[in-house]
RNA sequence: GGCCCUAUGGUCAAGCGGUUAAGACACUGCCCUUUCACGGCAGUAACCCGGGUUCGAGUCCCGGUAGGGUCACCA
């Protein structure tokens, strides 16, 4: 039996030709050196930090150099599909100013290289696997889930590498008629790739030779095994596995740089036989190193299971706004953005050249602390106003009870959040949504409660005394020099040093000091020992609520 | 186990044959200061190990070791 009729019998539906799709999907009228990059999620649902961060990576790429940016839907294994997860990593995306040019998206899709989904490209990717079948570099496989695993117990016995290869791959060259017999018969087969001859008939002495070595965007050279394996490229339902999906999608796609986590390095052997095997040029690769965290003192690969906190869901339940971990991201994979950031402090992160080569190589572990940093720089450069919304939006989303009352009053909130953020050394003190809104919450009387003790040097008699007094002094009109000389005489009206170096030189003449004084009356007012400057903070409660506050200690 | 990737302070990292081995975060101390934060100054702390090549190796080569990845009709 020849191969093209064994093809026709395989497929018998498919009416297209290769040249039909090469037609359809021409190459793309792109400036040069423009890319097209992609992403090509599986729709499970999780989304954590390194999709986040492959993502940006891809986006940069293809954006910055005037090309495309798609996404590819890739559900070829019905089992792990959750519902709705495509439009969950769009919307994800999409929160961290991630867009897609075309592709798959919540309303259905858009482009000319559709469908972007591979459960629906199916008569796609067997028109071209019925080409290999005609050529002879595949076949029809009808070895069942016990047969194979019979063989990998065998060569597990023998200590040969597993896997469907050279003698193992029994149905490589069945008799046709016998190929014949089966399928009419209705057994159930997948197309195996026929991993060339030279391969695998290569003994154990002969393997070193048959190397072959690509350049990867990120890591330079890379010399890998050439592939042996026939692995299955279409599956019984007649969808193709990942290796067929990506070679055929990306180049009709005419993807040009495909950024894929490390993952994906040990099936570069079967990919680029692939490609070679259609004919076709391969993309560039450029393979990123995994996120990791420590776990019981070892590195680890974020794990969708057991990391369910660093899926991107936490630090929007946090508060981080996205441009802060846009920037943490940013800094963690490119070598050259935190350098390029000190020379640009108020340039927009899109405005930096990314570059594949400075991505790291090695494994990199997350670090929250460098985050906390990076989104308090970030938060910085935002005004008050936009900080306003995002609080607000980030506890609506949150569901959190004090929506309400940042809700009630925006001007007030603003100024809150703008204490002591301008002028020449402003306070960097604002991280995240759930840090700030503990930061700032006094500022509502229906948050406000007393959560310090008062100093424990400072007489309790004195407390009812010191507020009295300040009360009675208390002016709303006072600039900040005058309203702490208020201070300054109470204390020593009542026995405190006006000036702490006053009090260090003579500890034994006084009670304690101003700053003593002015703790009382922060914590009456705050309900803490600590907090930014307290006149303006009396500017922005305002004089009524200052003074009820007083009142309500003595 | 085979194959592959990786290896500089606690973390992220510069480095490309000759450097007092950058910088950022974290940490410590001091200064500023009514508290906190900010800011300033100072400081602790690193080239995985062993062989080569070289006048000279963190840098090149080989061999270990360690960590990671991968060996599916999952992606």
């Amino acid at each position: 039996m020849l191969y093209d009729e064994l093809a026709g019998l395989l497929f018998p539906h498919i009416d297209k030709t290769p040249e039909y799709y090469e037609e359809k999907y021409p190459a793309r009228a792109l400036p040069a050196g423009a890319r097209v990059t992609r992403l090509g999620p599986s729709p499970t649902g999780f989304i954590h930090l390194g999709n986040l961060y492959m993502a940006l990576a891809n986006e940069r790429l293809a954006h910055q150099s005037g090309g495309v940016f798609f996404l590819r839907i890739e559900d070829t294994d019905s089992r792990r599909e959750v519902e709705g997860a495509a439009e969950s990593l769009v919307a994800s995306l999409d929160y961290y100013g991630i867009r897609f040019d075309e592709g798959a998206s919540a309303e259905g899709e858009s482009g000319a290289y559709g469908p972007y989904r591979q459960s629906r490209r199916a008569e796609i990717y067997q028109c071209f696997v019925k080409k290999l079948v005609a050529e002879g570099k595949a076949y029809p496989c009808f070895l069942t889930e016990e047969e194979i695993a019979a063989i990998r117990g065998e060569q597990e016995a023998k200590k040969l590498m597993p896997g469907i290869y050279g003698a193992w791959a029994k149905h490589r060259d069945l008799p046709p008629e016998e190929v014949c017999r089966r399928i009419e018969a209705g057994a159930p087969w997948v197309i195996r790739f026929r991993a060339g001859r030279e391969v695998w008939l290569a003994g154990p002495d002969e393997a070193a030779e048959a190397r072959f070595s690509i350049e990867d965007g990120i890591r330079g050279i890379l010399t890998l095994p050439k592939n042996r394996m026939d692995v299955v490229i279409l599956k019984t339902g007649g969808l193709p596995t990942y290796h067929f999906a990506h070679v055929a999608d990306d180049h009709l796609m005419r993807t040009t740089h495909v950024i894929r986590g490390e993952e994906w390095i040990s099936s570069l052997p079967v990919h680029v036989a692939l490609f070679e095997a259609m004919g076709w040029t391969p993309p560039a690769y450029c393979h990123t190193t995994v996120l990791m965290k420590t776990d019981g003192g070892l590195k680890r690969k974020l794990s969708k299971r057991k990391d369910p906190e660093l899926s991107l869901e936490y630090y929007r339940k946090e508060g981080y706004h996205p441009l802060a971990v846009r920037e943490y991201l940013l800094t963690v994979s490119n070598s050259d953005f935190e350098e390029w950031r000190l020379a640009n402090p108020g340039a927009p992160a899109w405005d930096f050249t990314f570059t594949t080569d400075k991505m790291g190589h090695s494994g990199i572990l997350f670090d929250m602390d460098k985050l906390r940093d990076v989104s308090k720089e970030t938060l910085l450069k935002i005004p008050a106003s936009g900080l306003a919304d995002f609080l607000t939006e980030w506890a609506c989303h949150a569901g959190l009870p004090e929506a309400a009352h940042l809700q009630k009053d925006k001007a007030y909130l603003e100024k809150i959040l703008d204490i002591g953020r301008n002028g020449e050394k402003p306070r960097k003190d604002l991280a995240f949504g759930a840090q700030i809104l503990d930061f700032i919450r006094y500022f509502y009387d229906e948050l406000f409660q007393i959560e310090d003790p008062w100093p424990e040097n400072i007489p309790p008699g004195d407390i009812p005394r010191l507020l009295s007094g300040y009360l009675a002094a208390y002016s709303q009109a006072d600039d900040r020099t005058a309203w702490f000389e208020r201070i300054r005489v109470l204390a020593e009206e009542n026995g405190y040093a006006a000036k702490p170096k006053d009090f260090k030189k003579n500890p034994e003449r006084y009670k304690g000091h101003v700053g003593d004084v002015s703790t009382v009356i922060r914590i009456a007012l705050t309900g803490r020992a600590n907090s930014p400057d307290l006149w303006e903070i009396q500017q922005i409660l305002g004089e009524s609520r200052t003074k009820a506050r007083l009142s309500a200690r003595l």
